[in-house]
Order: C-alpha cells, then structure tokens, then sequence
DNA sequence: GCAAAAGTGTTAGGTATACACCCATGC
DNA sequence: GCATGGGTGTATACCTAACACTTTTGC
C-alpha cells in the first residue's frame, strides 16, 4: 500500500522531533546537547539533539534515527518516551516547525564511555540559554522526570543494572533535590518488591562493601508515590 | 516577520489535532464523537472532533478552533489539554497525517445545553470501534483523566460552578470507576482546602438540601492524591 | 586504629479506613 | 409519617517520620 501525501497547501509545516536525554555522572544530573548550526538566528547555541521526521517514519523512529546518526547514542542504549508537542509558529525562527519532544535516561556506563566530540553532557545546573523553545522543552522535561521517579521504576535507567541502596538512593536525591533518610527509603523501597538482591558484593572499595541489587523487570512500572 | 515553508520534499505530513471531551450526563461518563466521512476507509465511524492546523494557528489554536467550527463547543466552555502526538504512518489510511491528541472536560450544564445535530455526547460504556487510531487515543485518554482527576483539581471542570459535596464525590465515583465512602471524601477534600461554601443551598430538590460548594480557585492545581 | 560507608529498629504522630445513625425537606 | 438524600464522629490499623549506633572493609 502507498501513502499519499496530503494536498501542497496543508503541508506548510516540517515536523520534528527533539530529545532531553538525562543521565547521571559524578552524582550530578546532566543533559546531552549539541551545538545548533542554523544562521541566522541560532548560531552555536547549545540545543537538544533531533531532526526532522522522515515520510517513512514515526516520531518514535526518528527520535531514534536521529539519536543515533547526531549524536551517537543507539537505540538500546537510552529509554525514551514522549513528552510534549511545541507548535509555536515562530519557534524555528526560519521555516515552520513542529516539534514533538522526547525525555530519555540513560545509565552511567554509557556516559563514561562516550566519545563523541559534537555533543556534550552538561550538569543542570549549568545549562544557559538554548536554542529554539529548548528552555521551555527542558522545563517540561525536568517536571516529567521528577514525576516519574516517584511514581514510576525509571531510576532503573539512570543506574548500572547492579547497584547499591545508597546509588538507588542517590538518584532520588539528585533529581529531586531533596535528601532521604536511609533507614526509611531502604524500608520503602524494599517493601514496594521491585529490586532484588543479587548475591553479589561491590568490589574494589576502600569501605565496607555494599550488597548489589537489581530491578526485578527491565521494564518501567507504576508504582504508589516512593517519595 | 514572514514564516517561510519548509523545502517541500520535507512536508510530506499534514499536521491535525483530535480532541476526546469528557462530561457527565445522568451520572455516567460521556464523550463526544462525530461521524467520521472520509471515503474509503471510515464512512459514518464515529471519531473524536478534530481537524488540520492552518498555517497561521498554532495546535492549541487548532483544537480551540475545530472545536467551535466542528462541533460548536466555543473555547470559553471547555478546559483542554495536551495528551500525546500519533504519529504512526498508517493511522490515516488516505494521506500521511500526523495528529496531536487533546483531552477536554466539559461542566454538565453545557452538554444539557448542547444543541448540534453533527455530534453526540455518548456514555463511555457504549463506545465501539472508532475510526483511525482513536481507540487507542481513547484508552490514553481516560488514563490521562483518572490519573489528572487524583491529583490536581480538574474534577471542577466536569461539575457546575456550584455543587454538593455529594455530586463532587460522584465524579470521583464515575470516572474512577470505585464507590467512595461519604464521611471520609468529605474530611479529605475539606482538609485539601481547595472547596469552600458558598453559603447557598440546593433549592426545589424532594429532600433535605444540600449546602453548595465552590472551587477556590477557578484553574486547574496540583493536589496530594485525593483517592 | 582510623576513616569511610554499610547496615539496621523503635517510637510517636498522623493519616486512612471502617462503620451507623439522626436530620431536614417534600409530598 | 414516610421516603430521600444530607450531614456528622470515633476507634483502629497502618504508614510516615524522626532518630544513632554498630559493622565491615582498606589503608
């Protein structure tokens, strides 16, 4: 079966999708953005990664496309769901572009071992201005992950798949940017019977070694509020 | 400032926006569909309102204006949001159409006003297949507002400005699905402090009236869940 | 033996649940 | 006076929050 395109006069818009990836590096939440080349207007303003959506594609498979191609990170290596669709007519200040935002996480062995030189994983806190109606995306972004850590497993994709209650901990803590109790996080956490022990040890600290855990199921569930 | 298209073999989509409104009728959850005419694939299907975005508007625009034209729902009467962009290549059999989904609530004096032969408010429970992907907007739909209904205020948007306590609990009751007890929804949302008396009472009803409440606030607000 | 992080229980306060009867009104 | 829905309180179980010391390891 072939698709046809919609008469020339409906089509005035390209769409796009863009993607605020997340990861956690040196206990700091950190976001992936790339240098926008689009003169005049955005001229090497760090931006989120995307790019258009190609006719034989979903906004899921060009997020995934473009994930890939502009910023070498492959599919299996990020979670990624939808967040939000930004359809200001100005907010490509040169064509119309309609842009369908992604949020992604990724583990912290992904970062540490990426070598790309054309994007760069910049600590929150440090992030300025962005291209496009990027500041805006970031702030809906943020929302939807504070949301989601406590509501949902997706900690498991900011952490190595064995890691420690205090690492687990520690996720909840820099993105919420709240501090937890140990004694009372470890009993909540525990009793929601979504990690299991591992049997193994961390290795190779300079402290008494913590148990490993591990998300029973590498899928994202709901869950009533952790924090 | 004049907005340029983008080059033409990158705007093979055209771009709409779908609307699923909600309200209340006779205690059950309704929404609102059309039939669908759009030869081959969907004649006299029933879908949810929608309609292409204009080159001037953005999606929010689209929405509020379909919305009127369509199925005469002026903006003033509805609270819309966001819901999720479908985007799969085959959602529209005829052309590639990409689709930003919306939900809605309507108060119910709205729907007893509602006076337009193209568009049907039809209880939940009766909803068959529906055309395009609609199903699956419906199924993110109701999610969505269960999941608003419990923590933020939206239930103000399916009830007259003034209300019983008794028809705010019913809300609760139908959309979610689960029989609430009376004295405990009361402490609750009396303690959440976001409903105040008016001072007024039910009038022309067989039995003792009721007092009338109030939304403090005439917008949407974040709640700690109330169910 | 010291520094560093792991691991572990108890108590008190507050919140959620379960539950039943009297009240005001119209007819 | 009866039918209808409105309105109210208490006791218990559960969950949350606050809090400090001992253990294991590497150096």
């Amino acid at each position: 079966m072939s698709m046809k395109k919609a008469p020339e006069e409906l089509r005035f818009a390209a769409m796009a999708v863009d993607a605020v990836i997340f990861g956690i590096v040196d206990k700091k939440l950190h976001v992936l953005v790339q240098n926008v080349v689009r003169p005049p207007h955005y001229v090497n303003m760090p931006g989120f990664p995307g790019g258009l959506i190609d006719k034989t594609e979903t906004a899921e498979d060009a997020v995934e496309r473009h994930l890939d191609e502009k910023v070498h990170l492959p599919v299996k290596d990020v979670y990624v769901e939808q967040l939000y669709t930004f359809s200001e007519i100005n907010r490509d200040k040169r064509n119309r572009v309609i842009s369908v935002g992604y949020i992604g996480c990724v583990k912290p062995d992904v970062i540490q071992a990426y070598d790309y030189d054309d994007a760069t994983w910049i600590p929150v806190k440090k992030l300025g201005k962005l291209a496009y109606d990027h500041d805006d995306m970031y702030a809906k972004a943020t929302a939807r992950l504070r949301g989601k850590l406590s509501y949902t497993t997706v900690a498991q994709f900011l952490l190595p798949n064995n890691f420690t209650l205090t690492e687990l901990q520690e996720v909840y803590e820099i993105v919420l940017g709240t501090d937890l109790d140990k004694r009372n996080f470890r009993k909540k956490i525990l009793a929601l019977d979504v990690v299991k022990e591992t049997g193994r040890m961390q290795e190779g600290v300079k402290n008494r070694p913590a148990a490993l855990y591990t998300f029973k199921s590498k899928t994202i569930k709901e869950l009533p509020p952790v924090v």
